[in-house]
DNA sequence: CGGCAAACCTGCGAGC
DNA sequence: TGCTCGCAGGTTTGCC
């Protein structure tokens, strides 16, 4: 599900109720997400109190007290919900709760499960495993034309690819990647190593823009995603052409009937949006 | 290094 | 109503 708008999302959502709160109870409904629990996962976060929340690419970051840090992956299915004591009867997938002072309750449902949970110590985030290969991210002051082309310099890959993989770039997935390939009038099948100079510059604005509109509509929900408030994102209304094949692009002046508009192919086993009028 | 298929797991909609 | 199939916002692993 989630892509770099959602978890920021979610993290903006968490952030409001659970800074500053003391975790009183943490439970874990199941021994394991996509991985299992670390060892003694709910003793080491029960009592807890609850500093910041941060985002690291499509990684959600806790960090506690004590230099201690959950590290959470909404996989394609995960999400949290807030509510307030007392909760709701639990649901079908709900695997973690957590139960902060101030009567909030906090639930993570996962109905895939390729999510996951992980402690580490804060001081040594830069060396875990998940995070240590992870490229720039995109929303970031100094990440620019100039940076995003010396990490696509030499690539034969497609494009398309590139930007899925999370070590040249962090948070961008199979929705996003496709919008601003589309803002940006570059092929999905264009050879990474060619966006350069304009090109590059483009594009980054191009990825800058989408992302922040997708945050600012709080995500994209197409049937997993909501904000932990329960409500919907509703950036889905915008997209020029995700999952919109056979329609016309938006503000494409290109021809219809000729070029069959929004097309979708695969590459790399996933779905490609794009006009083959407008990116080359 | 690159590319691809398969794997992990459940749910949903389409088609028969 | 119920079955099968294909598809889904992610990531890793193994193979060529």
């Amino acid at each position: 599900m989630p892509e770099l708008p959602e978890v920021e999302t979610v993290r903006r959502g968490l952030a409001e109720v659970l800074e500053g709160r003391r975790l009183d109870r943490v439970r874990a409904m199941r021994p394991d997400l996509r991985f299992p629990f670390p060892k003694d996962f709910e003793d080491r976060l029960s009592g807890r109190r609850v500093e910041t929340l941060a985002r690291r690419g499509k990684f959600l970051l806790i960090h506690l007290e004590d230099r201690l840090t959950l590290i959470a992956h909404l996989g394609m299915s995960g999400r949290f919900r807030i509510f307030k004591t007392p909760p709701p009867p639990l649901e079908r997938h709900d695997h973690v709760v957590f139960e902060a002072d101030g009567g909030i309750c906090v639930r993570f449902n996962d109905p895939r499960r390729f999510g996951f949970m992980d402690l580490a110590a804060t001081d040594a985030l830069a060396d875990y495993k998940m995070l240590k290969n992870i490229g720039p991210e995109p929303l970031a002051n100094d990440f620019n034309g100039p940076v995003l082309a010396a990490a696509l310099k030499g690539r034969t890959s497609p494009i398309k690819a590139a930007l899925l993989d999370q070590s040249v770039l962090a948070g961008m997935g199979n929705i996003y990647v496709s919008e601003a390939l589309f803002r940006a009038g570059l092929s999905p099948k264009r050879k990474s190593g060619t966006v350069q100079g304009d090109r590059a510059e483009k594009l980054v604005g191009a990825i800058r823009d989408v992302l922040n509109e997708a945050i600012a509509a709080g995500g994209s929900s197409l049937r997993d995603h909501r904000q932990p408030s329960g409500e919907l994102g509703y950036f889905q209304h915008s997209f020029a052409v995700y999952g919109r094949t056979g329609q016309a692009c938006p503000g494409c002046d290109c021809d219809t009937a000729r070029t069959g508009a929004i097309r979708r192919i695969t590459q790399s086993g996933r779905s490609t949006f794009y006009c083959a009028a407008k990116q080359r």
